[in-house]
RNA sequence: UGGGGAGUAGCCAAGUGGUAAGGCAGCAGGUUUUGAUCCUGCGUAUCGAGGGUUCGAAUCCUUCCUCCCCAACCA
């Protein structure tokens, strides 16, 4: 459950349901929605409007419904449905009901009966390209369509028909009468309805005409009573006529007053990514990325691979804010969510991704040290035991020759601890025939086991190391950024957005060594292997042939020293 | 040239006439058996620009500039 709302300065949202409840608007009631077409997986922009809805449903003692906004058929599916729920319930929200737009086709229907009897709709029989072209432009007011005044007896036969099947798809609409002199497009006689000759996921062949979206949205808050509909900015415009559908139809008493109110948001855009649905799905078919749920997507099902917990996803909505202003988060703000949540909370492994061999010559051969190490900073999650051995792996990049300046870690002749193990000295250095480092040769100092060395001399470097003997090998799956530019949808003159694809965003290391514990965990275990990161089991991993995903590196400030030279 | 929105530090974002919160990033230092974490300190922010009102303006008025959205039988 998420944590409770901690004190913060309110966004604009929750300034408009303050005052809405001083003035006990809806009763001081608060019940809110969040209302997903299934034709897609959602992604983190969909986790900031989850997180917005379900927490102000939470914080003002409301309640949230799920609402699929099926009213296209040939755009959704069950797969979608399941998947969302999933996601939802993952993120750690309850809905309070969960509806479909279809389930109020029916009423959706009576109501256009209703408005075309008022005189407020009617059937248009422009073909689409005529109702393009008499809908004018940004500077040219449209002009009447030569049906908009038949009569509400003659609509009212027509649009039975309509429904009835007597016309072919795309013959006829409906269309609400409003303004078709509006500065505002959607005001100009806007669609009501379709035929639509589709298979829909849950009525199956029951209907042949489809409400669109700004007809079916309002009034399903309505039915609902929703108290606060919250949407992204692009549907500002929209709003004169999502209030005037439910102006028309409260005024038939088909639904209670005070009517819902509809509220606008800036979707969430990142750094580094791309956000929407097309372009996703794109990079699946394109074959950029493996599926909807590859761990470089911005998905939730691809967040989720990657190894993200839902709290972190939590966390970073509320720290990225809510507003109108259109922005453009920094990724670095997500993956700073996901190192608190799991800095606190994953235990500490060793596992070596690029392995260098060394050899602790004075030690015995088949000499085993066992050693009880903690398993996390904070020594109330327990410890666990490690083995030190003559022969262990440490990381290739902890070795240089010839090290550079501030150079903590292992060198000819340099001294480093081996973490929770003793302090081991590098006394020759063995490479093959191509010059390339193979083995270290150096000396363990016994003294030092478990601890300090007894005459106080200190080292600065603390490496991270495995037993030969004992590791498990595991293949490694690093993640960078899946685009090289800030914005890759800000193109280049004749460019393209796929120019700025990463082609390094996938890492695959096959033999990274483990330490031996590692060899029980399960999919979705998350650890951090000291000095590197924060890892996950893998889906593909089997008992035998683990396979990590590394959801993200630690801060590495030694990095940024070698940047600067 | 129509309609609707938005401009506060590198990125988010408070602020609603009384003298610019907070987070991330960055920088410096301290602690540290993770160069992690943690702790401390660090930003003269032309508050898009100009003009005006006011004792006092990011907040009010005015002119202008920039950016975003809208002309699907998509949502």
């Amino acid at each position: 459950m998420p944590e409770a709302p901690e004190s913060r300065s309110l966004n604009f949202i929750e300034d408009i349901i303050e005052a809405d409840r001083v003035t006990e608007k809806h009763g001081g009631r608060v019940l809110t929605r969040f209302p997903p077409e299934p034709n897609g997986y959602l992604h983190i922009g969909h986790a900031k409007s989850i997180c917005l809805n379900f927490g102000l449903g939470l914080r003002y003692d409301g309640a949230t419904n799920l609402r699929f906004d099926d009213t296209n058929p040939v755009k959704e599916d069950v797969e979608y449905v399941d998947s969302i729920r999933e996601d939802v319930e993952w993120l750690g929200f309850k809905w309070v009901n969960e509806f479909f737009a279809s389930d109020y086709f029916q009423q959706l229907y009576d109501y256009a009966e209703y408005l075309v009897q008022q005189g407020k709709a009617y059937v248009c029989d422009l073909s689409e390209a005529e109702i393009r072209d008499y809908r004018g432009n940004f500077h040219t007011p449209g002009k009447d369509s030569p049906y908009r005044n038949r009569t509400p007896g003659e609509n009212l036969d027509l649009l039975r028909r309509m429904r009835a099947g007597e016309f072919a798809d795309g013959a006829r609409v409906l269309r609400a009468r409003i303004d078709m002199q509006s500065g505002n497009m959607n005001l100009r006689d806007p669609l009501m309805y379709r035929i639509r000759r589709a298979h829909h996921h849950r009525t199956g062949d029951a209907w042949l005409i489809y409400p669109l979206y700004d007809y079916a949205h309002g009034v399903s808050d309505a039915l609902e009573a929703i108290t606060h509909s919250i949407c992204t900015l692009e549907f500002e415009d929209h709003r004169p006529l999502y209030g005037w559908f439910l102006e028309q139809d409260a005024e038939g008493k088909f639904f209670r007053r005070p009517l819902p109110r509809q509220i606008e948001f800036a979707r969430l855009n990142l750094t580094y990514t791309v956000m929407s649905k097309r372009r996703l799905l794109e990079l699946v078919k394109e074959g950029h990325v493996q599926h909807w749920d590859d761990p470089r997507m911005p998905t939730i099902c691809g967040l989720r691979r990657r190894g993200f917990t839902p709290a972190s996803l939590r966390n970073f909505a509320e720290r990225v804010g809510v507003a109108k202003r259109d922005s453009i988060s920094d990724v670095g703000l997500l993956e700073f969510a996901i190192r608190e949540d799991l800095e606190k909370s994953a235990l500490r492994r060793m596992a070596v991704l690029r392995p260098l061999k060394v050899i602790l010559t004075n030690m015995g051969e088949g000499e085993v040290f066992e050693l009880e190490v903690a398993n996390h900073p904070d020594t109330s999650h327990g410890t666990r035991k490690l083995q030190l051995t003559r022969e262990i792996f440490i990381e290739r990049e902890d070795f240089e020759e010839i090290p550079p300046k501030k150079w903590f870690r292992l060198a000819p002749g340099a001294e480093v601890r081996l973490k929770g193990a003793c302090l081991i000295r590098c006394e020759e250095v063995i490479k093959d025939a191509m010059g390339q480092v193979v083995e270290l040769r150096c000396a363990w100092d016994p003294a030092s086991l478990g601890g300090d060395a007894p005459d106080g001399r200190k080292v600065k470097g603390t490496l991270h190391w495995v037993s030969a003997a004992h590791a498990v090998t595991a293949e490694m799956r690093l993640y960078d950024r899946l685009f090289t530019a800030e914005n890759p949808m800000d193109i280049a003159e004749g460019g393209d957005w796929r120019d700025t694809l990463n082609p390094h965003s996938l890492e695959v290391l096959p033999g990274a060594k483990l330490e031996a514990s590692l060899a029980a965990a399960n999919t979705g275990d998350r650890f951090q292997f000291e000095r590197l990161g924060y890892f996950c089991v893998d889906r593909d991993s089997q008992p035998g042939a683990l396979v990590f995903n590394r959801t993200v590196a630690l801060k590495d400030s030694w990095a940024k020293v070698g940047e600067k030279g």
